[in-house]
DNA sequence: TTGCTCCTCACGTCACGTGAGGTGGC
DNA sequence: TTGCTCCTCACGTCACGTGAGGTGGC
């Protein structure tokens, strides 16, 4: 498929050209190049680069972290990063049984939130397919 | 030990008597009673619930939310989100070995500050005893 | 009287955009 | 020519405060 200039890409994933601008200016995306006039060209996976960046906002990501991962793209250690999760979980689950309180109130309102980032975690390993 | 003012919960809060005065009208704290004139009297326990409020602001729950949390004092189910949490994260366990790629990066930062908020609520549990 | 507090209105900052307008490619 | 795009400067909104100033209690 050819490459779309910004209106077709704006189209294709919903938001207004402006955004588009933007995330282009913050790195969120990337044109895949310019026509010699400057208009920028953007591959059509495009489309779905946004409608992740705008699942990980919805997690509360801000999007200069997003930018960050999008290009560090060094082979970050998710399975490291997720045994340090259960490990964590696993001492919290006992200190829950023992505690009571106000303080319950509070770390549910955090292992909700927590719950949240895993669920868009699944979401986006399951949404983007393997390079 | 007896009631404080203002002045003298800031300063043992070690914050400003504005942002006392700012947590107050949000709700994150209540004085215990007043004076006559009006002046706010506050529990001493009131110092540590502004440690506990920007200890879960820094961990980036939004201070809406607590204040709701503080108030709702409902008996969160604290063990059933966690027994949630620990399915939900087998599960992205088994997915992180079997795919890769950009998502990967974007995955960890997900992982990285769920365990952030798990060791928010950790904290929490440990600081505050059970009434 | 002096210093403290109350309350309110306004301003400051940061993230995340959005509007508009002049420019030049298509 | 017409509609599209680029870029930039400024404004809008929301969360989270902070400053200041007039008021009245201590």
């Amino acid at each position: 498929m050819a490459l779309m200039r910004i209106g077709e890409l704006a189209a294709a994933a919903g938001v207004s050209n402006r955004t588009v601008d933007f995330y282009t200016n913050l790195g969120l995306i990337t044109p895949a190049s310019r026509t010699t006039g400057g208009f920028r060209l953007y591959d059509p996976a495009t489309v779905e680069q946004i409608a992740t960046v705008q699942r990980l906002e919805s997690s509360g990501m801000a999007l200069d972290d997003i930018a960050a991962h999008l290009q560090g793209a060094g082979v970050a250690d998710l399975v490291g990063a997720l045994a340090r999760l259960d490990h964590d979980l696993t001492a919290l689950r006992a200190l829950a049984e023992t505690t009571g309180g106000t303080a319950h109130g509070l770390a549910t309102t955090l292992a909700v939130r927590a719950n949240q980032l895993l669920a868009a975690a699944t979401e986006l390993l399951s949404t983007m397919p393997p390079p």
